[in-house]
DNA sequence: TAAAGAAGAAATTTATAAATAATTGGCCCC
DNA sequence: GGGGCCAATTATTTATAAATTTCTTCTTTA
């Protein structure tokens, strides 16, 4: 009830020792948005067990939660696995993003104060002096970049003044996550993706919200393009 | 991908022998959206194994479920709890899903079809021979009633070309159903939502996609007007 | 005679139950 | 008002039951 002193990022999380359940799920959730739990691989209890070093309540109920969201597919009385990718849903959850995040983000700027805005440079600025790779010639995933990134993106639509709408998007950027992980490497650094966030950027602070909202929307559209010719290499 | 040939309600589940996980889980969604299990109250394993005659592990795999899609918060170390209500989430979800729902109806009828058109005919004549209450005085829920409406409204949207957005939609006609159920036989019959489902039924068959969004965006408003002020005396 | 298919038993794996460990919350005492 | 014990509840481990897959074998047929 007290007001924070200090004006830190909101944690959504204050309290909480943390469960077994629940560390297990956030490492099951991170080691198949990063494909190190590959498409479609069967999630035997056996093998998690001794690979995350847990009994099977707590990993059942991870796995159950993993469920809903659609990371992993339950199959009754014969196991779990991962979600399949496919070139089909890759579309449909670009499309989607495109609509929901174009909608949430000229409602966030509908809703603009001084402060949003400063947010958003400070955010653009983290962004664009972290290095997308940790090694500047091969490409090697830096996960603050990932950090960054996604607190820019958040930010942007973080004023549209509906928590399930966020949470949707949230949703959506996980699992799109999953494809980049499956052909960053190749894309790198053919990329200028930095540029663009800055045109989203000068378009937000300008006010202009339909270029800033089409700006938005080719960013992800390139971004799917560019996995999408990938995946036909990658699914054969 | 192919059209239907019966006009029929879509079923998600063909196969499934039906875990006992599954089973809990569907019953305890059922009763926390007709706060049977009334928002708030502390869902103790003890309770529910007797009341639902099953084992803790189906049931805390059940109740992980429910917590990924927000109808169960989950304390760690100290217990589950059937989710709040409160009038801001009320708005929130009502303003969200006229956000959405009128984009995938507009796409929707962008990509309409003759069986489309057929199909929504069908779903709302259902709808408008099915009657509201089971008594004529007295409300008293009918479930038929239910399924008709939501197939009503589920079709409407049902073209846009994205799961995604189809399953977000049907989970904030989930968390909106519960508020309904909270003032239902009080709204019951001031209400004359039949004529508001033929408007847009009119609409969606003249083609006119601006009205057709109007029309279903002040319907749900509407329902949340009359929610919202019942709410002030269930509340308090 | 060889190959394909069906049937049945063994082995593997999943689902559930029972038992143990850990954590919280209340109460008393200092 | 603070600290420590006891009861109650949750979380996790271990064990059991149920289901499915695999493998073998036997039969049938070309």
């Amino acid at each position: 009830m007290s007001p924070d002193i200090t004006p830190e990022l909101p944690s959504q999380k204050v309290d909480q020792p943390a469960t077994l359940a629940t560390t297990i799920y956030a490492r099951l959730k991170a080691d198949i948005l990063t494909t190190r739990l590959e498409p479609g691989r069967k999630l035997q209890s056996r093998f998690l067990m001794e690979q995350y070093n847990v009994g099977q309540t707590p990993l059942r109920e991870a796995l159950n939660r993993l469920t809903t969201e659609e990371f992993v597919v339950g199959m009754e009385q014969r196991g779990f696995y991962v979600k399949e990718v496919s070139k089909e849903e890759l579309q449909e959850l670009t499309k989607t993003r495109c609509w929901v995040e174009g909608l949430a983000l000229s409602e966030s700027m509908q809703n603009a104060t001084q402060a949003w805005e400063e947010a958003l440079l400070v955010a653009h600025h983290r962004l664009d002096r972290t290095p997308r790779s940790l090694k500047p010639d091969t490409f090697e995933d830096n996960p603050d970049w990932e950090k960054v990134h996604r607190a820019f993106h958040a930010t942007l639509i973080g004023l549209c003044g509906s928590r399930p709408l966020l949470g949707f998007c949230e949703q959506l950027a996980d699992r799109l996550y999953r494809y980049r992980m499956m052909s960053i490497a190749k894309a790198y650094p053919a990329r200028k993706v930095g540029a663009e966030h800055s045109d989203i950027l000068q378009a937000v602070l300008a006010r202009d919200s339909e270029q800033a909202v089409h700006l938005l929307q080719q960013h992800y559209r390139r971004t799917a393009d560019v996995i999408y010719s990938d995946l036909d290499g990658l699914l054969a």
